[in-house]
DNA sequence: TATGAATGAGGCTTCATTCAT
DNA sequence: GATGAATGAAGCCTCATTCAT
């Protein structure tokens, strides 16, 4: 296995020399990803995630800088998976409903990638660069989505300024509610029906116009 | 000065063996408060602490089973002080109003206590035993917050199980708003007014029924 | 032996626990000269010296900052105790003759000190805080020594500045011919005769003035 | 580029392989001494080495067995360079003089190549070999040439193991007057007029004979 | 109870060398 | 011959905890 790899044809194919190098390195994030996930930036030594990734220490350091700079491209690299996973989920619906579907697909998303809330939790402090990219990256965009329903007529009275307040309560409530109902035991669960009928009510009569067309949710 | 201590009436007052230990206590208490909202609970050691302290690394152990126990200590006991500091600038006005008015409290909370809100996002990781003690206070407290003005007639149409689902969310909310607008540089700032503006929409109008007499926010 | 020291009068005492502290700091010093002088700087590695005093890496640590510090402070104290072994071996005899004592005290200190010219010889690159004060506390002395000997008339036709150079060429011979014979084998032995009249030809006529009443050296 | 070389001509030249060899090897060289001289040995790591002479690390061992072996070829390499270049400017004047000469041109030498000196300086630690090699040299090329001023009376009075011993003196003053005097801020410079004639003074006196025909220093 | 030196494990990083391409 | 990723040993330093005073 140290020298090949399963192909997506399925067949077992030899690497050559950038090849394996991308690979070594795709290990290593992997590695980081999960050893972070489970234990904490803190607890993510180098030690423990090249034994993860099943290189030897030195190894590391052929592929990144110092262990900060794995640390801070690990939230951001994720962050986009998260956005794509997000998009192809939202329907073309109205913009409340969409807005349902993303708080939905994001638990979907916490599904697949558990390790992902922790990584994002820790960041601030612990990966600040990562962080403050992701955040970015994510308020950005939210921030447009928010605009376009604006212009749609389905939002009216609030600010720019004010949108961006309300993408970071979205983010945080996000946040909290994930950590509090997507896991019991260990395992990581589905968000419960209530979270997601209080999050519908909270967000459509407090942030969307109602629209009788489409029916509001009341 | 090591041995005594200047009391309220302005008198240097000898301590007895019990004062003196607590005050030792004390002082390690707001010791490891500041480091760790400086440095985060993993650049907390113990040397810093009793440092900032101004004890020897051997008192700690006087005081303390171990590091990891004054750790679990430190969000509860700031968690309460938040409480009581939000409650009492807590008006009487409609149900509305005094969520507004919580919202602005722990932001000015967050401005005496700047350590908290490291400490806080920090905990649920590095001090687990006490981050869900400090949940489980406040959430409680918040549920009965809102079911009373449910009874009042303030707010209709929300279950016990969506309370709880809501009250996640504002507090996720805080937590990302605060990071977002509290810090301007190294110094802590109050909160916007556009801030304080999108949450009283989104929460007025989301949460809260129209009320004719103190008339809704528009 | 750990608890307890021979002291001068050949009794065993308890030590207190400031001399505890002295001890272990001079133990280090004292394994740090050894190692140093065997295996020069580079190969000085706190592990090694550690090893060599007897203690755990880490009180190292509670001693110095880290190892540049007392690899910094090596050579001056060395240095000093060469001053005073020289300064006791000087007689009270015209000019030219001390500065031959000089000489020769200089090759019976390596013989005291076998560590000495190791050190002395890479401090320059690897404890350049330590050498320049050597070198400046060296010079100085030397050069105070030499305007003694122009104001007695042992010495004319030198200037301050020459002094100072000469003093560099004296120093430098020193180490070159120390390097070239004292050392036979692994042992250190002292310097051949042939070099010490070689010496005191080169100096006495190249630096002092011929003295009847002292007979110079021929 | 790599595969070419610019010709005395000008004209670019294909190298073939044993040229194209050589080549590397030499900026292999070259980088080395560039390096020990701005870092000193124990810093000159073969991948500073490497980078420095623009080829993979792996290429080192292509032309040396390891890293000693390329360290240890470097000092007698200069050496003779030393050589050839204090020859070229030593003239036909007399014994005392043509000293003087040679001095001055070992200063002029160290500002053509200024690594030189600390490359001389740690090599006896760490590349005890090639240090031994270049003494020898030049004790033996300096001998001879006291030897040959006694036999043109220049000299009287002195033994064989003698100058031995003075050789060695000369050898250490430069040193020490060029570590003291060659380096002012990062610069190179010459050495001041009192240290030429300090040294000449202490020289032509203490070693050579009073020459009526060339005049003596006085 | 207070002290602070001692401990040794463990963390990050650098390094010389090897080897498959 | 040239390349550069892989290796694992070793170096410096920090840390939580212990214990004699």
């Amino acid at each position: 296995m140290t020298q090949s790899s399963h192909a997506a044809s399925g067949k077992v194919t030899k690497l050559n020399r950038v090849e394996r190098n991308a690979w070594t390195k795709r290990r290593l994030f992997d590695a980081a990803t999960k050893i972070v996930g489970k234990y904490g930036y803190a607890e993510a030594s180098v030690a423990r995630i090249t034994e993860e990734a099943g290189v030897a220490q030195g190894t590391f350091y052929n592929h990144f800088e110092n262990r900060q700079e794995l640390l801070d491209q690990l939230l951001p690299k994720i962050g986009i998976d998260m956005v794509h996973f997000i998009r192809e989920r939202t329907g073309t619906a109205d913009a409340a409903r969409q807005e349902i579907e993303r708080f939905s697909a994001f638990f979907d998303f916490i599904r697949e990638v558990p390790e992902f809330l922790r990584i994002l939790n820790e960041a601030e402090y612990f990966a600040p660069v990562g962080y403050q990219k992701h955040l970015d990256n994510i308020a950005t965009a939210y921030v447009r989505i928010l605009k376009r329903a604006r212009t749609a007529g389905a939002i009216v009275d609030f600010s720019d300024e004010e949108f961006e307040a309300i993408v970071h309560m979205f983010m945080g409530a996000r946040g909290y509610l994930s950590r509090r109902y997507s896991y019991t035991g260990g395992a990581v669960t589905a968000a419960p029906d209530h979270v997601i009928s209080a999050y519908r009510k909270l967000v459509t009569r407090g942030l969307f116009t109602p629209d009788k067309g489409n029916g509001n949710d009341r």
